[in-house]
DNA sequence: TACTCTATTGAGAATCATTCTAAGTTTAGG
DNA sequence: CCTAAACTTAGAATGATTCTCAATAGAGTA
């Protein structure tokens, strides 16, 4: 999905449950679109500074659409800011240890995994968050060469 | 394992390492063994405040165990605090969005998933960290009655 | 248009888990 | 004993997030 129309179903989600549509929460859905990975908090605020847009409404639209659940927290123990993922499909998320990059996985294994966990232990799953710590393969690179 | 034996273990894994053995650090192992769940860090602080140990010393103590891999690091969005599994090996984390208790499910399917990712990926992975949120089936069967 | 009522915004203060500082205490080794 | 390094801890600092509340914007209405 393009970064645009990212945004365009944030913003419709919004209004789909009576939030209004405003110029800063254009702003900040298109930011979180547009950024890609796994914005921060103080990324988006950052981003939207220069058009005036104050971090409570950052943070007041982000909370909104993580309680609608179309983004997800995820609160990392390597970086000191939560993080927020646009896709809240279950997958893998593999966070490099030295430099931080996030490497998203889509196994269907782990569906399987969530499938048969839910079966067993009698519940319905509302979200899944799956952080795997490594090395990517370009800090493993540069570890070999130093 | 006992909680005498996990204490013992921390505390021989600190020694390992070259870390003294104190009574401050003896209390907040046991803290740690003997909590039974995924303890926060907080929880640790009020539990040795009795023997006169300061918060300093329990965020040391388990900053040290975390930096050894011998605890895990578990930040969590529902909850304020960090909480820590001793348990570092990979399973999932069941955590109910209604109560907050946690659930440990080892699942065998969960280690194929992460060796296949391994192998495709073409890294070795340090930690993982799988949280799942649900309901569980206490907060399940009051729902229904309510 | 003019009005009203509610949602929204945002600067700044408050909160609160965690980290840092610095001064005192313990201890291993000689 | 000495000494140097490790350890402890009260309290201050930090920093992300949340809260407060006065000002603003906008939808619906007359
Ligand atoms: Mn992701
Ligand atoms: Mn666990
Ligand atoms: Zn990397
Ligand atoms: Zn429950």
């Amino acid at each position: 999905m393009r970064p645009e129309e990212r945004a365009q179903r944030l913003l419709q989600e919004l209004e789909r449950h009576g939030y209004r549509t405003t110029p800063q929460r254009e702003a900040v859905c298109q930011a979180l679109a547009y950024h890609g990975g796994h914005p921060s908090a103080a990324e988006i605020v950052e981003a939207v500074r220069p058009q005036g847009i104050g971090q409570a409404t950052v943070y007041n639209t982000i909370t909104a659409l993580e309680k609608l659940g179309v983004i997800q927290a995820m609160p990392l123990n390597t970086d000191e800011h939560t993080r927020y993922d646009l896709d809240t499909t279950p997958h893998v998320n593999v966070v490099c240890s030295t430099c931080g990059a996030i490497l998203d996985c889509h196994a269907p294994q782990l569906d399987l995994l969530l499938a048969q966990l839910a079966s067993q232990v009698g519940t319905s799953f509302e979200s899944a968050n799956v952080v795997v710590y490594g090395r990517c393969q370009q800090c493993q690179r540069t570890q070999l060469v130093a």
